[in-house]
DNA sequence: TAGTGGTCTAGACCACAAT
DNA sequence: TTGTGGTCTAGACCACTAC
């Protein structure tokens, strides 16, 4: 017979959570002083706990989770709660359903949403019409953090931080000169010769290689004139039109791990958008 | 007493759908011959019929539409699945749920969402922390549809389009410059003192005078050097780096209704961008 | 055949807004 | 108090995948 209604469900014993459990209420069950909105939905709080295991590395890029019976066992809440919640994960990308399979811990190695956070498509044809991106490394290296950078980062300034300087090319013909900054202690170890080791995305690399994963990201657009360093490198004139892109990224909550700034010829490319 | 399942649902005598009724299948229930992967959830469906009543305008923007149980009444299906299909109309911004007050047709004339399309902000400060655009039209006028415009507003060349022009300034200082291209059609009667007399969002006055709403639409972005027109309408030198946003805007059904191209000054702002 | 996610139902109760 | 959307449950069956 179920129960009413929350029938304050409880949890299994987890590591990092000694009895930690999803509480209806927040705070002052009586004290009417302020009138606390804390109130969250079961799976919220569900959802919340898988980000928690995501976070905590439980579950890696790729793997499959528990399924939504497991999972309801082991919240102590009915398998309808379990799925509300993985699909507000899902609908964010964290994490892929596959019917028949399981659900899956997204990750940008697959070849699916390569280049998911890529956002310049050829003018004419399809992002896969024109042959892969090469890659060219400029240079990789360890500095101590610009006050803006580390700003961005939430980093204090003079933290190590590695910047990254590479030309992606299509066809023979440089297309965006990027400049990347990123925290240097989860990246320790990171340098040139990793980099251009590697196939694949980099955000695939920063998975494996770092068990850093990028979930979102916000970028800001601007239209710049070339400076003779760009121009150079981009092989266009100084003054030359370019799309500058201002990327942070982040990893399981909203924490900033990269900063970057792209420049973009669009001469026969461009920058798409949905809006909706 | 709960049939099985599909207990192949009913719809009540509606106008434009004599009988039409959710099926679950399509076609070819023996004939094997082509996999047909015809099968469509019932709350799918529902969608499709929810959709139809706000093209067909039964319920305008701004409308609050029957309950979800009305709606599962009158689809004969239960309140969860009329639920899912308005829980999905509502992630595509076509709807708006408000609790304890009803679901509504979504409208470009409300405050909070006003100007959801346009992502040019200013680098310091909020949107609201600069004054409202102000608003110039340089012209309004009737003419045929050059091929490239046709093509992408689904038109044939030659078929009467309006054309505006206008200049946007914040705090006196011009920031864009558009062009917009309407189908002749649905926008008849629209002259440039209709959009000069109007306040508010253009895209709320297509609504209330025209019946079209524009749901969701599509932006191509590049970097160009302006030219002698365009400078002398913003105020900046020839060859001044402006971006270029090229948007088609669609209604109901994914039917385009407006190309618009935008020149931004981006001196003191962005265009923001959010990926996940 | 077994296991997973996907759909659908029916019913209970909660939170919010208007009356 | 009533009506709306919001949450939660329990159980049935379907669709897809793998073995």
């Amino acid at each position: 017979m179920p129960a009413p209604n929350p029938p304050t469900p409880g949890l299994t014993p987890e590591p990092s959570t000694p009895d930690g459990l999803p509480l209806a209420e927040a705070a002052s069950p009586e004290a009417g002083l302020p009138p606390t909105p804390a109130f969250s939905p079961l799976y919220q709080q569900i959802k919340t706990l898988i980000l928690r295991s995501l976070q905590a590395g439980e579950w890696k890029p790729g793997d499959m989770i528990p399924s939504e019976f497991e999972l309801a066992a082991r919240f102590r809440v009915s398998q309808g709660t379990v799925r509300k919640a993985i699909d507000e994960l899902a609908t964010d990308n964290l994490l892929v359903r596959r019917q028949g399979k399981g659900t899956f811990v997204a990750t940008h190695a697959e070849q699916h949403v390569q280049f998911r956070f890529l956002r310049l498509l050829p003018d004419a044809g399809t992002r896969d019409s024109q042959g892969p991106a090469e890659r060219r490394i400029i240079e990789c290296r360890r500095l101590r953090a610009p006050a803006e950078v580390a700003r961005q980062l939430s980093l204090r300034t003079g933290d190590a931080v590695i910047q990254v300087r590479r030309v992606l090319a299509f066809e023979g013909t440089p297309a965006i000169l990027e400049d990347l900054w990123l925290p240097g202690t989860p990246f320790k170890g990171l340098t040139q010769e990793t980099l251009a080791g590697d196939m694949g995305p980099m955000y695939a690399l920063f998975e494996t290689a770092f068990g850093v994963r990028m979930v979102r990201a916000q970028e800001k657009l601007k239209a710049v004139a070339a400076d003779a360093d760009a121009a150079s490198l981009l092989g266009i004139q100084p003054g030359h039109p370019l799309l500058s892109v201002e990327r942070l990224a982040f990893t399981y909550n909203d924490v900033p791990m990269e900063l970057r700034r792209g420049l973009y010829r669009t001469e026969t490319r461009h920058y798409f958008n949905e809006l909706s």
